[in-house]
DNA sequence: CGCCAGGTCGTCT
DNA sequence: AGACGACATGGC
C-alpha cells in the first residue's frame, strides 16, 4: 500500500469530488471526510488531514493517481490568475481554490457524461454504479469490494435490455450504440491526437453527444483547458455577473474561452461551484 | 403531484 | 440557423 501526501492548500477532496466533474466516489462510512475514489479499474482512499491531502492506493497505482489528481500542476498560479481577474471570479476562486480538475479515464468520462444529460447527480451516480456492478469486474481494495468501470468490450457484450434495466431510460440506446461502435476497443490516441476543436467535432458526431457533453468530456477526460461547458449555472453567472446578453450557449462558451485563455477550464469550475453553492445555501 | 435534472434528437419553420 | 416538443427515470 502506498501513501501519497500532498500539500492541501490547493487540494480539497470534498470540493474536488463534489463539483460535478466525477461520479464514482463514495464517502468512507467509518472515516469522516474520507472518500473512496474509483477510476477505470482502480480505487484509492483520499482525504484531507490537517494541512495535507492524502491518497492511499496500491503501490503499482501510485503514478496513476498522481496523474489522476493532477499533482504536477501549479494550482497556486491558477488561483492567483483568477484572483487577479477580480469581481465574481475572485470570490469564486477563494471558495473553490481547493478544486482540482482530475485526469479521468477518457472512455469512462465519455460514457459517464452521456449518462449525465438531463439527469441529476444522485441518479447519475446510481446508474453508473449499476453499470459497473453489472458489466464490470469485482475487485477488492482495503478489504472492501468494488467494481471496475466496464471496458469497451465488456460494454459491447451487453444487450440493450441490460442498459434499460439499470435505469438509463432513453439514454440506453446512446450507450449501446457507442459500445457497439467501438467494436471492443476504445482508441484513445485517435481522440487525443486531435486539436480541441476537432476533438469536439469528433465527440459531437457520436450519437447522444451534444455540445455540452462534448465540452465536459474534452475538459474532464482530455484536460483540454480551452473547453468551457455551458449549462444553466454558467448561463446564470454570465448574465448576472458578466452582464452578458448572448443566449446561444456555444457563443457564450467562445466568449469565456477568449476571455480566460488557457485557464478557461479551471475558471469554469470555480464559477460553476460558486454559483451552485449559493443556490444550495439558499435552500 | 409536478417540476427538474451539468441535454440531445428529430422535426418544422 | 433557430425554435420546440419528446424523451425515461426518479430525486425532491
Amino acid at each position: 500500500m502506498e501513501k501519497i501526501v500532498f500539500n492541501g492548500e490547493y487540494f480539497n477532496l470534498r470540493d474536488t469530488l463534489n463539483c460535478g466533474q466525477v461520479f464514482r466516489f463514495f464517502a468512507a462510512e467509518d472515516r469522516d471526510g474520507a472518500y473512496f475514489v474509483n477510476s477505470a479499474d482502480k480505487r484509492c482512499l483520499a482525504y484531507n488531514d490537517g494541512d495535507n491531502a492524502v491518497i492511499e492506493c496500491e503501490s503499482e497505482d501510485r503514478a496513476y493517481f498522481e496523474n489522476y489528481f493532477d499533482l504536477t500542476r501549479d494550482y497556486g498560479a491558477i488561483v492567483n490568475a483568477a484572483t487577479a481577474q477580480g469581481g465574481v471570479l475572485k470570490t469564486a476562486a477563494k471558495l473553490g481554490k481547493g478544486i482540482r480538475i482530475l485526469n479521468q479515464n477518457k472512455a469512462e468520462a465519455l460514457f459517464s457524461f452521456i449518462v449525465s444529460q438531463n439527469n441529476n447527480i444522485p441518479r447519475i451516480k446510481g446508474i453508473i454504479e449499476r453499470l459497473c456492478a453489472g458489466a464490470g469486474k469485482k475487485r477488492t481494495f482495503c478489504g472492501a469490494e468494488y467494481y471496475t468501470f466496464p471496458t469497451a468490450a465488456e460494454l459491447a457484450a451487453k444487450p440493450l435490455e441490460f442498459f434499460k434495466e439499470i435505469g438509463l431510460g432513453y439514454r440506453a440506446e446512446y450507450i449501446k450504440c457507442l459500445a457497439d461502435g467501438f467494436k471492443g476497443t476504445f482508441d484513445e490516441k485517435e481522440f487525443s491526437a486531435l486539436t480541441t476543436k476537432d476533438l469536439k467535432k469528433r465527440l459531437v458526431a457520436i450519437y447522444g453527444v451534444g455540445p455540452k457533453v462534448a465540452d465536459c468530456v474534452s475538459l474532464f477526460g482530455f484536460h483540454r483547458l480551452d473547453s468551457f461547458p455551458v449549462d444553466t449555472w454558467i448561463e446564470k453567472v454570465y448574465r448576472e455577473n458578466f452582464n452578458g446578453t448572448l443566449t446561444d450557449r456555444a457563443k457564450i462558451a467562445d466568449y469565456f474561452v477568449e476571455t480566460f485563455g488557457k485557464n478557461a477550464g479551471y475558471f469554469q469550475q470555480y464559477l460553476f461551484y460558486y454559483k451552485r453553492s449559493l443556490e444550495k445555501e439558499g435552500k
